[in-house]
DNA sequence: TTCACTTATTCGCGTATCCGAATACATTGT
DNA sequence: ACAATGTATTCGGATACGCGAATAAGTGAA
């Protein structure tokens, strides 16, 4: 494991936004903050096909925001780090926040 | 102004994770974490052609991640909500903390 | 091994994003 | 009005992304 340099680090930093930056994406981590669970039952909650979700999957688990275990037949995803569903709902409130200063302006 | 219902406030958040996601807008986030500064101030500062800049300096607007005021010639960018830099620390903490992780695996 | 089930990958296509270059638009001073 | 400076937009091409459909690959039971 090589020690990234700062322009790395950027790369990785940005990745990490880019894996947030899509509608499914968000939901998975949502959902894997309940509990952990497998593809298809992931494929059920959100209504997705299994490839989708498996593709997505596979883009968080390249950017380490999840893990994956096989268990006999079917293989569980957990969140990697719980921070991560802080860091949505800071943006959540920042999104509120912003929204309210928004109709305040034009009350 | 209308109320967001769930779905676009969804759709909202994800934009906002789509605006971080890329490394210019990363820095010029940062960039103006130390302090307002106009167009062409941050074109100088990122070493980035000017238009580059306001491209994504609308980006920015647009997701409410900045404000903009004109002042004379010249139009001073903010940031709308400094939380923001706490969100994206917050991703680089996760990040050493990942890179931490596998390297201890590897050792 | 063969079947049933679960997960991952590939292919093709439409769409979105980013950038450089050129140019339009806005503001101030002369 | 005109020139100079600062900012925003458009155009064109390259690249990247997301999805549906089909299929490959991994696992467990009979």
């Amino acid at each position: 494991m090589e020690i990234p340099n700062l322009a790395e680090l950027n790369l990785l930093h940005t990745q990490i936004c880019q894996a947030l930056g899509d509608p499914k994406r968000i939901q998975i981590l949502y959902a894997l903050n309940e509990q952990p669970l497998h593809v298809t039952a992931l494929a059920d909650a959100l209504h997705t096909p299994q490839p989708t979700i498996s593709r997505h999957l596979r883009v968080l688990r390249q950017r380490a925001l999840v893990t994956s275990r096989r268990e006999g037949a079917t293989v569980v995803y957990e969140l990697a780090d719980y921070r991560i569903i802080e860091i949505l709902d800071m943006m959540r409130h920042i999104l509120r926040d912003s929204l309210a200063r928004q109709s305040n302006i034009l009350t």
